[in-house]
DNA sequence: GCACTCGATGTTAGGCAATAACATTCAGCT
DNA sequence: AGCTGAATGTTATTGCCTAACATCGAGTGC
């Protein structure tokens, strides 16, 4: 009952760990958006996946981590480096997210939204969604802080960014109409350096 | 050792409600303060207050609530609210929050600052900090609303201002010298509407 | 004064997340 | 084959949080 899906690896590119991995997430997802987050529990998720909650703890380090792991936050703190050190911070920071945000409507979006909607459903999860997005932001504060600015004006103006952000991606994945994420961000970026109005 | 401080009341004008919630608050964060908030159980912060866990429950939803509750955001968004109404959805939230935080240098401030501290300390609290933000910021994209601005626009706004503001509370708990908070406040609002620079 | 209700509190029991200690199985290497 | 170390499972424990039920106290009508 439990040795049977294990035995035909060993060439499988994807390393077990990798795949045992995308199993769990799969299964969590899955589970979350049928019962609710509340209503899973660990243990159910990992003997759908055919492993231990031991093995659960292993790859995700909390509950809400299954859900929350993003993996695509270093690629915005690159493309803020990319832009133009010249203008102020904020106007950079904006300048720098403008374009990351051009490869963002890719194919697997809707299992992005899947995932952030059911992030954004659940109080506990939405709080996760800031605290991971605490890195994002010394990352980006980083890069401006290399570039002269002072650590607490860069980490203002990253901070800033990164909430108007939030803001247009929860939107975006509670809306009905499949509109593009990007056009939700980009409207968002508007706001803050005055694109729309002077 | 335990029933030192309770027998005196039946009279006092506070009701024993707000009297065992702030003796609740008082032992929660003395214990937090001097063990950590891990290390302190509910179990101890209930028999400090001289009541059981279930009381401490009753008052405070969750053992974080007990530090994350401030109840002086309502405040914000009446500032808000006051600023002139003509100014773009930005600047005019920069510019209630500023009028508001010269109401900010009182006498509890150092009170705040544990307790904000705490909070800064541990990774869970600080997103139940962000969590808790949430409220305000609806608060005030409300008034914007009410205003003209659109729904999207007025959370965007609001929601970046209030990022700012909070980088600059963690800065301002954190750090060693004693300036006074409104200070870190106003220059983190300097970035977001370009005071400094132009 | 007495029963009655209602609200606040305590007692007890239990589910679930998270961690630790220890056993076991598996993979690669010599 | 035998060794070693990593990955996984088993089991037990702690602590947050909830729910069901009991208890106590203060008011209220009779």
């Amino acid at each position: 009952m439990l040795g049977n899906n294990i035995q035909l690896m060993t060439v499988t590119s994807t390393s077990r760990a990798a795949r045992t991995r995308a199993l769990l997430q799969a299964a969590a997802l899955r589970l979350f958006s049928e019962q609710g987050y509340d209503a899973t529990t660990v243990e159910q998720i990992a003997r759908e996946a055919g492993v231990s909650h031991m093995t659960f703890f292993r790859y995700f380090p909390k509950k809400d981590a299954v859900v929350l792991d993003d993996g695509f936050d270093p690629a915005i703190a690159a493309a803020v480096a990319a832009a133009p050190a010249g203008l102020p911070p904020l106007a950079r920071v904006c300048a720098g997210l403008r374009a990351a945000l051009t490869h963002v409507d890719l194919p697997g979006q809707e299992d992005v939204r899947l995932r952030v909607r059911i992030a954004a459903e659940h109080p506990a999860l939405r709080a996760g969604t800031y605290a991971a997005t605490e890195a994002t932001q010394e990352a980006i504060a980083d890069v401006l802080v290399a570039d002269g600015v002072s650590p607490f004006e860069a980490r203002v103006a990253s901070a800033a960014a990164l909430a108007a952000l939030t803001v247009a991606l929860l939107e975006w994945c509670l809306s009905d109409d499949h509109d593009p994420m990007s056009s939700r961000l980009g409207a968002a970026l508007d706001v803050l350096d005055g694109t729309t109005r002077r």
